[in-house]
DNA sequence: TCGTTATATTACCACGCAGTAGTAGAGGCG
DNA sequence: CGCCTCTACTACTGCGTGGTAATATAACGA
């Protein structure tokens, strides 16, 4: 749940070889496969649409269902990946089960991927209109 | 194809000011579907080989194909999909085909993933460390 | 022209997974 | 106690896609 703070860079057998840690060139398939299985969480427009839902605060499964829309067996298949990805966090209050996005840093990261895909989307926009405009001209 | 821009808030400058002008929370379905693409994308662990490869810069398919000792077809047809995605570019060059990263953000995105991924496998593995040091205990 | 190398495409199989209906279990409430 | 709500789980189906072999295409050299 709570994350320690993203900098930290101690000592690890990995930065004593220096540079970033992190280089991911050279990165170990394990290590790949946890980066591949964190996107894959978020490569379905359903859970994308459950962490939205999450943004502004916490909520129990049937809320979280009247938000999204999705089929009850559905969300309750989701959160259980979303939970064991280490995405959401579950917490129990009687009959109800709460969730809430583990790391807020995962906000940071989608705003960072919109604003990529944005600005790409815009460039592709640009270039059609070009073309267009060149085909006005024959 | 082309898509009328978002929320078209024009400051595209809006990413100086810190504060997001994508609100995930409410962004409509088509735009968590390119997200979702995107993830998707990066949700391999053979394409996110490929990706590494290419962190030192260009390469053509046979340079890639030796880097990851992945299979020329299964190269191929990745290699289409993240050329499609806008990930990578393509430029041929004689015979030989170049490909290389379209946007090198794609690199400080996968390095904030890796923090935070280290960071929470560190964090499980310190809680296992307590809960078998409470096991002794018993 | 023929042959060779480099890349792309097709066809195919196998597997994973999203969605759903039905069921199970766990708490509250009367 | 029985009933109801909330959540999780279990088949099950259909679709998407990863890997691969075979084939196609393209560009260059002899």
């Amino acid at each position: 749940m709570t994350f320690t703070p993203v900098k930290k860079r101690q000592k690890t057998a990995a930065s004593q070889t220096g540079e970033s840690e992190y280089n991911i060139s050279q990165l170990p398939p394990e290590a790949l496969g946890l980066m591949a299985n964190f996107f894959k969480v978020l490569s379905e427009v359903s859970r994308l649409q459950i962490v939205c839902s999450l943004k502004t605060g916490a909520k129990n499964v049937t809320e979280i269902i009247e938000a999204t829309g999705l089929g009850q067996a559905n969300v309750s298949k989701h959160l259980k990946m979303l939970t064991q990805a280490g995405v959401v966090a579950r917490e129990q209050r009687g009959v109800c089960v709460y969730y809430q996005i583990a790391n807020p840093f995962l906000f940071n990261l989608c705003d960072l991927v919109c604003e990529a895909l944005f600005a790409q989307v815009e460039q592709q926009s640009q270039q059609l209109q070009q073309l267009s405009a060149l085909r006005q001209n024959l």
